[in-house]
DNA sequence: CAAACAATTCTATCATTATGGAAATATCGA
DNA sequence: TCGATATTTCCATAATGATAGAATTGTTTG
């Protein structure tokens, strides 16, 4: 994953709302739900939620379906796994102390050990 | 660590400049780099750099010590670590397919197997 | 203390983002 | 086709963010 894409996942999860509508579709996974009971959950304006769903499409981190008259909106789990990974080799890598295990995300800088090979394989899952 | 945390962290990172001098604070982990230094690095007006290395400090990303007429500014893995968990547990939490096992990051959603503990745990480390 | 240097704050300006009412588009059921 | 419902787009407005010159603060050295 490249920088400028990380930039544009993050910015798509950097505000309440989205944040909040991308938690509630987890919690919904992977099914989704309705862009209705999106805006009547967290209590949003119908724009409001369509601009914000916007964002999050754009971003690639949820996909959409039509099914009869409603719009179900859906998490793409492989997005937010690729920013799990760009965000672990870039807290982890080079000199950087820290990333002693080859375990989830960074531990607190301490020792000095030999940075893992984990976090490049840990890419392309 | 909160939702309104992590909307902090993520908005300071979701900016092209903020993430290019975080990604660099790591390459010169843990001693960091002097401002002057990372201005020059990234061809940044010194008022500009000032402005982005305030929201970094004011997420908790990066932290700063004076030396000599030098401040340093380096990485606080665990800030990032923590939002790390954060995305974890709310990317693999509940009934969101795609966290089989308790390694890193989220997997791609396919089966349907037993959430992973571990999740929780990597919350304190 | 004064000069040189490092970094921040002040200030103004420009650009982007968020919000929601109103209108437009699309789908369904009668 | 018509009316009801779901969602988006259009539009204007308000709020926030980014940029950088100039002035300011703080530190070191002569």
């Amino acid at each position: 994953m490249q920088s400028k894409q990380a930039v544009t996942i993050l910015s798509a999860l950097a505000q309440s709302s989205r944040l909040a509508v991308y938690r509630l579709l987890i919690e919904h996974a992977p099914d989704g739900l309705a862009a209705s009971a999106i805006a009547q959950k967290l209590g949003l304006a119908n724009a409001t939620l369509s601009f914000h769903l916007k964002e999050l499409s754009h971003a690639g981190l949820v996909a959409s379906r039509q099914e009869g008259r409603f719009i179900y909106y859906s998490p793409v789990i492989a997005a937010m796994n690729d920013l799990i990974g760009y965000l672990t080799d870039h807290c982890c890598s080079q000199s950087a102390r820290g990333c002693a295990t080859g375990k989830a995300g960074c531990k607190p800088a301490t020792a000095t050990k030999p940075r893992s090979a984990a976090a490049s394989k840990r890419r392309s899952a």
